[in-house]
DNA sequence: CAGGGACTTGATTGATCAATCAAGGTGCGT
DNA sequence: ACGCACCTTGATTGATCAATCAAGTCCCTG
């Protein structure tokens, strides 16, 4: 059964983002799991890749588990990317601050990774990244025409990550809340640079 | 001898920037010192007080070590900021994008630090904003009259950070670039804003 | 020269780690 | 009912870890 496999990795998933990966053991897993050693080894030839799996679950989860329920009711795409933005506000509130985003963590966690984790880890960034190109795609006609919504995207990221960061390590929201307000600040400034080009 | 101490300190220092905390062992660190372990733990209770020691070397060379060498020769105090920016970004183009901000790494490594070493993360942070938010107020005759500089300021430490994480997982200088030239077009609308309220 | 404090040496300890493996169980197709 | 593939069990292995400690060196002071 699968079943087993899947408490794996759903332990693992959860302790991963909880403490990290180097700080999580495979006995860590297996007692959170309620499996022993064997069953992990049967499944996962090494704890690496337990992380690859992992990984291939937060990239396939962005749009289900992520942007689905951040864009429950949010049709506008500007406001899309900052709902986006307020479902990490929410993780980090629920916690005190102390969990933010598991795919930062590991990729600034390990410093050298092995091709299969880096390109996983750079995937799930770029599927990220490119959700919000797509709504700043589609909210292009208020945006200035030179736009680049590649690079505008890749810094709706930045900030996720530079803001969570800051919190993280304050254990405080300020440093999250001013980081995206000023790029509020920056969208509503584009938008009205665009609003002057029309006329 | 303090000799040996810092031989120590600064082999940790470089290691952990290297290879992060976790990934370091204290054999590393006497192997690169050339020590031997009795003499780091006599002059060291743990090897957690090595990291405090550490991140209390960064904070104290915020200002000879960092902004001294990229401010030379840069008076505007804009400039200064971005040209801060530049030298993270010769610290990742020289290193193929490897190493970033140590300080970040270490922020986001240590999911729960114990709280000496957490307030000294903060520190460093709050010290860098606060050079930042120096350069910010310096200028703040070119910047729209109600401008935050305190929350401008944490923003860009959001971008440096952000950027960074994204640029040493894809192993490419691109988000990097593409999110400072985000904050320079932020940074010359709020220009062009505070231009247009003189007027 | 004697005594003592500061520092060094390096073997050692016990804990914890990822990973292995032989044995045993379970369920399914025939 | 048989056989086999799949999965589980849990003791075990050897490596590596942070930390300890007794013995020793060195130098300063009285």
């Amino acid at each position: 059964m699968d079943e087993t496999r899947d408490r794996i990795l759903f332990s693992a998933m959860r302790l991963f983002a909880e403490k990290g990966y180097l700080s999580t053991s495979v006995a860590d897993i297996l007692k959170e799991a309620g499996a022993h050693s064997g069953s992990l080894y049967h499944f996962f030839p090494t704890k690496q890749d337990v992380l690859v799996a992992v990984l291939g679950l937060y990239r396939d989860g962005i749009e289900p588990m992520l942007l689905a329920p951040a864009w429950d009711g949010v049709a506008d795409p500007v406001e899309r990317v900052f709902a986006l933005l307020a479902s990490y506000r929410r993780a980090l509130a629920g916690t005190d601050c102390l969990y933010g985003c598991p795919i930062g963590s590991l990729a600034l966690e390990l410093h050298e990774p092995d091709p299969p984790v880096r390109d996983l880890l750079a995937v799930n960034f770029t599927g990220w990244v490119g959700h919000v190109e797509a709504c700043l795609d589609a909210a292009a006609d208020r945006l200035p025409a030179n736009t680049d919504t590649h690079a505008l995207a890749t810094f709706v990221l930045t900030v996720m990550e530079g803001g969570v960061m800051q919190s993280r390590t304050h254990r405080t929201l300020e440093a999250f809340d001013a980081s995206v307000a000023q790029l509020r600040d920056y969208f509503m400034r584009l938008e009205q640079a665009a609003q002057r080009e029309r006329e």
